[in-house]
DNA sequence: ACGATTGTTGCATGCTCTGCAAGCTTTCTC
DNA sequence: GAGAAAGCTTGCAGAGCATGCAACAATCGT
């Protein structure tokens, strides 16, 4: 990795805390784009290099979503041929491939405590995810061999989104957490959605 | 009803049957609120009294949410009993109460086919459903005896949800559409999701 | 070390959105 | 009906967002 690369990671970062500290202080109305940049040592006009808005700055690389092999691996059966249980490994691929654990948690925490209070965040983080649910309705699809426009995909991987969406909202994103008491959490809430729309009620 | 409230009413039709308009025509970004608002013969300044943005001309009064008495009756366990039923019942509560179904129904064209353009206003779309979820959050509680932070509650509303944003994405809002239509939609697609998660699979 | 590539910056510009105060229209009251 | 009260519309001023462009600076490949 050379230093231009290098460089221009870091300066995402400095920008994503810096916006991040500020929108926290202060609110998301009175900071202005200059006094981020100011804070990272860029100019403004940088800042919008990186970054299309204010919004993207708090949001920018959220929902995270399965890489390629992972949603290969779920499209084709695998890993364990149990359709919830390789729901949830799929979901919960990218927890453990976090290089930077610690600095990631603590953004986390920071971004989950701003959208908590700044309500327009929250509707934001929560369109965002409507990208990731195509790609995962795609994949049911060819997982069970539907047609890629079938509804049942559709309708499932909303719903599996929602519960993803539902349980990251509930973590605290702390030391003790760990992946497996994520998956736990998710499985809980699956099984409460068959309960609720299943055949036995 | 007034002359005043009267006049109110058509303004804000006037303004957001102009938006649709020429965002279909020209696209989003290539269309001012100052045109807009020539196009209703009202000043420019008079747009921001009644819409905040240019977002909100389009989706501004969606998705509509089931009124008090619909999920009080909800909550309380009616009106059949049955789960699924009844969160069918609130759900679509909304389409039978329009009086104006025309233009309601050619506005719905309208924003349908504007949201597939332009994917910024999906996003948007998406993400106002968030204060819905809650509403019906706390009304499947209730009618649960659960307390109004249990989990379930909240999983199996994203769900709902997300089960409704999908099917109304697939209606065409066409006049031989019937409200029963919509409710057999909603029916096959909770019982997808009772299959996928349910206990048989 | 040299040219090519890529990133940063200032400048100019258009548009969004808000606050404010003046003027107009509708409504209320007698 | 007339006059006061309430509510809307409008123009104006101004802060801030966001983008294109061109010059300049830093890195990279060889």
């Amino acid at each position: 990795m050379g230093l231009r690369e290098r460089k221009k990671t870091a300066t995402r970062r400095a920008l994503q805390e810096a916006a991040l500290e500020l929108f926290l202080e202060r609110g998301l109305e009175n900071v202005t784009v200059e006094e981020i940049a100011a804070e990272a040592d860029v100019s403004a006009r940088t800042f919008f290099n990186y970054f299309a808005s204010k919004e993207e700055a708090v949001l920018g690389d959220l929902p995270v979503r399965p890489d390629e092999p992972v949603r290969q691996e779920f499209a084709s059966g695998g890993p364990s041929g149990d359709f919830v249980e390789d729901l949830i490994t799929m979901l919960t691929s990218f927890l453990v491939n976090t290089e930077d654990l610690v600095s990631h948690r603590r953004r986390m925490r920071m971004r989950k405590e701003l959208m908590e209070r700044e309500p327009q965040l929250a509707r934001g983080f929560f369109g965002r995810f409507h990208t990731v649910e195509l790609e995962v309705a795609a994949v049911i699809a060819e997982r069970w061999g539907d047609p890629p426009e079938e509804n049942r995909s559709f309708v499932v991987a909303a719903a599996a989104m929602a519960v993803m969406r539902q349980t990251m909202k509930r973590l605290h994103f702390e030391e003790g957490e760990q992946v497996a008491d994520v998956r736990a959490k998710l499985r809980e809430a699956f099984q409460n959605l068959g309960e609720a729309f299943g055949p036995v009620r």
